[in-house]
DNA sequence: ATGAAAGCGCTAACAG
DNA sequence: CTGTTAGCGCTTTCAT
């Protein structure tokens, strides 16, 4: 354990030459001479001099440091989405800091108070479904750390925003329902304030309408808290309605997971009955029995493009470029498991495998 | 926007006094007039004063952020961890910098020279498989940063450490396998290097010989890619020797949904003929038929125990404390499900609950 | 090609 | 009670 972590001042001091000099020699600036710059680099290595961070950040009132928030971790869409920030971030050298708001605004302004310690360089967040007031973002934005909006977005401030296609990919899984023949198509939503709920509810209507259907207010079931439990329970009302869907939407996974228990317990055959998509291709959708097809979410890019728009914002901001805000919709796919379409069309142990339309 | 962010000096400037005077008043330090006090914090608030992080950090020379390194962000055992280690960090106003190594020594390394920049004030890291080598994590100690070793770690240097009970919680599992009668149990075991691997291959052992029942090299089949298509496919291969097993304990749950589809598909019976048992308690755990029994790791309080850990020794370090190391030791649960005793022993809708022992 | 000086914003030590 | 001085480590002028 030295006493001291070894600073420019120390190689200056033991080669007799100024402080700059070794600054200069260690950074590859020009006006040096050839034989110093060798014998400082030499004796820095020697020392192992490492540059202390601190001053630098200090001196160029810069972190390389991207903050994130995004509502929860453990969340098989987040977690992907962290993965794409993260990785893409460290190809420029850039860190990140997170936090998870656990769908709070309180926590979520914790939070942004709680990382100015850090002074991140720019913040990536999924607003919490409870944050109604984004004046702590605009803050950020006033003090010239550029934020970027992601999946969770809002229309209360300017910014960079990244969502995904919901509407289509609600627009697709309907359509595919149709295509299979089903007339009378359910739809249980998910949390209610989400626009990203809205968008599939306006996708699934869209298709109906699109292809001469009704939409029919006794199919939809709206759905606050999302669980299976939740999806088992709608389901198993719609089953026992007079007018019994023929095929039922679901905004996301786990109620579509509970759905297909419900159809199942109610010894109705998936999908001849009652074929089930759901939306966000989590993880356990081909686990279920049957394997549940899906709207898969291009969550790892999303992550990736937040990470680079973050960056060039940064950089803008930094060499005082204008910036301009772009919204980007990133596209959705069709993941299609027996839930939908029965073993016939797919291959026995094809199970655990996908077949992605478009 | 204003043309530059405030500064102490500002505000002396504007009130004729000095700096310091006003950074006494903002810190609340004795020796400092009530009148003065009061001015101050009155123009600090009016200005919106807000103190530079960056020449603070660079003053005590510390950051308040956590750093951590794990394999892989998106899995159900790591994104608990996280949680909690952010849970806890944040409650002593530490923030968290997020990698994941993706089980390469190269990224893991890269990682600890990312992370230099931002100078963490502490490291909790979970290992990559094939991480032979810790030079960089000493190296980390030397320079005064603590370093805490979580779920996958080592022999190869001192430094605290927590890990779950993975022995206890094998035994336990084969010891449930055995309570119910079972005398001919398989074993699957996980990525060869970790010891944790080792660790759920050891209690397995030890609770047969514990029974007076032999340990069948035949019936163990090592395993070092994790999936369910190479559980399927040992399981297959179990089936199919003379010697059948009629359990089954794996070391991942993975490669237990793997065994369950390959014994249904083989038109076998489970429990009854053969009973499955898995590790880590996955969220999909309980949504394959039958719902799978499985070890539940205490991940979330494994990350609260590691960032209370890390916080308490960079905190002794700073004040010169001296530091001891300990190893933390965190118990598992059974998580008892359809997949060992049957459907008779459960309710019929608790398939989504948990009946946990001990 | 090198050194001297200054400053980033803040705090601690010392002096009145 | 308040001001002066000094310094954290580094980089950027500006002289020489």
């Amino acid at each position: 354990m030295s006493k001291h972590n070894i600073s420019l001042k120390d190689i200056a001091r033991k080669l007799g030459v100024s402080i700059p000099t070794v600054s200069r020699a260690l950074n590859n600036k020009p006006d040096i001479g050839k034989e110093t710059k060798r014998k400082v680099i030499e004796l820095a290595k020697a020392l192992n001099y490492e540059p202390n961070q601190f001053a630098i950040n200090f001196k160029n009132q810069q972190s390389y440091i991207i903050g994130v928030i995004i509502p929860k971790i453990v969340h098989h869409f987040f977690s992907n989405v962290i993965s794409g920030i993260i990785t893409e971030a460290e190809k420029s050298g850039y860190s990140v800091m997170l936090f998870q708001s656990n769908e709070s605004y309180e926590s979520e302004l914790k939070s942004t108070q709680t990382f100015k310690r850090s002074m991140i360089d720019g913040l990536i967040i999924s607003l919490s479904d409870n944050t109604h007031n984004v004046d702590h973002l605009k803050n950020l934005q006033d003090h010239k750390i550029p934020v970027v909006l992601i999946d969770k977005v809002t229309d209360m401030m300017e910014a960079s925003k990244i969502v995904c296609n919901d509407y289509k990919g609600a627009y697709d899984a309907t359509q595919h329902l149709i295509s299979l023949g089903k007339r009378n198509i359910a739809h249980i939503t998910g949390a209610r304030k989400p626009t990203t709920t809205k968008e599939r509810y306006r996708g699934y209507k869209d298709a109906l309408i699109a292809n001469g259907l009704p939409v029919k207010e006794g199919l939809i079931k709206y759905c606050d808290l999302i669980s299976e439990d939740k999806g088992y329970y709608e389901m198993k009302n719609l089953i026992s309605q007079d007018d019994r869907p023929d095929g039922i939407f679901c905004a996301t996974d786990p109620t579509a997971i509970g759905a297909i228990n419900a159809i199942k317990d109610s010894g109705l055959q998936i999908p001849k009955d009652i074929a089930v998509i759901g939306f966000s291709n989590w993880n356990m959708a081909y686990i279920i029995d049957p394997p549940l097809s899906s709207v898969k979410q291009p969550d790892y890019e999303m992550g990736e493009k937040a990470s680079a728009l973050i960056i060039e914002e940064i950089q803008n901001i930094r060499n005082e470029q204008p910036i301009t805000f772009k919204t980007h919709v990133m596209e959705t796919s069709l993941i299609i498991r027996e839930s939908t379409v029965g073993k016939k069309d797919l291959n026995s142990r094809d199970v655990l495998n996908y077949k992605i339309i478009e």
